[in-house]
DNA sequence: CTTGACCTTCCAGCCGCTGGAAGGTCTAAG
DNA sequence: CTTAGACCTTCCAGCGGCTGGAAGGTCAAG
């Protein structure tokens, strides 16, 4: 008895939202899977372990540009191949994580640096510029962008 | 004597790049600069010292959005008045850039799990799913994004 | 039959730039 | 003078990884 699991089906059994499975067919990260008469995406178990592990994989931050060529590869290929690519990719992700932490840290000890200067000196002229914020060279840094949570209740399998 | 940079010219003083500046002039950043007849765009001292100082903001990480705002505050109100909403702009980094911190201390536990079982045990059954990477639910993170050098050599004042 | 939950496609926006095209201007050298 | 090239102008598009919303089709329950 094959399975076959609606978009949002598989959206709740794997935790990646309906609209984000969709963009993943569409840049080609995942196949296009069979379609009902109706024109629904079906789904079968194969694709939900896919689904699956490209969740885990963006878990851990790999980009999903690497997935696709990892996939497309897998697709079409003896798949014991891949696994040296996949740990060099988790691998380039340690690395990519353990700097981005330092340079986090550097920028940590800027920001309580600002804050507490900001607190004692109370700078008298601020005029066009403020003089608070007046020296240092860190690199220019985004705010944290909210994770989402993915924890997603993994359902009866 | 008044001087009058051109675009280039305060990109180079201040570090930012040209298209740079015009963006934020364009986002509402900026106020826009006095022009030559020819159109060109001229920077006195308070357009350079303003660009010093929002490059030294983001150079902390906080987001053009509040900058914007604390800008035009500050070029319609007694300046005085925004030393504590900086403060607070440069706390809440603070603990937004701590959270990140954290999490990412997470994420590098998670990979070096992985990279590690990688090494060790060598899945048999590498299927559609590889199972190598097969538990665990970090929130989804982004790969490091080059933050730009922004050394920018400050130049003769 | 109607309601409402689901599904389809497509287009637009988030952030903070950055690249490139198409054209105007300025400076110095030949 | 012309010309080269370095600068400036505007506008449009794209990066990553989704996410929101519109406009419409489908399906099961009441």
């Amino acid at each position: 008895m094959a399975f076959r699991l609606t978009i949002g089906q598989v959206a709740k059994a794997s935790g990646v939202a309906a609209k984000t499975i969709r963009y993943y067919e569409q840049i080609g990260v995942l196949p296009a899977p069979s379609r009902a008469a109706s024109g629904y995406r079906l789904y079968d178990q194969p694709g939900v372990d896919r689904l699956r592990f490209i969740r885990r994989a963006r878990s851990l931050g790999l980009p999903l540009r690497q997935l696709k060529t990892l996939m497309t590869t897998l697709n079409s290929g003896p798949p014991h191949a891949l696994r040296p690519r996949l740990r060099a990719l988790v691998g380039g992700q340690l690395d990519a994580v353990k700097k981005e932490i330092a340079e986090l840290e550097l920028l940590r000890q800027q920001l309580e640096e600002v804050f507490h200067r900001m607190q004692t000196r109370a700078s008298r002229r601020a005029a066009g510029a403020c003089q608070c914020l007046e020296t240092g060279n860190a690199p220019v840094r985004r705010r944290r962008r909210e994770a989402r949570p993915s924890g997603a209740s993994e359902p009866s399998p």
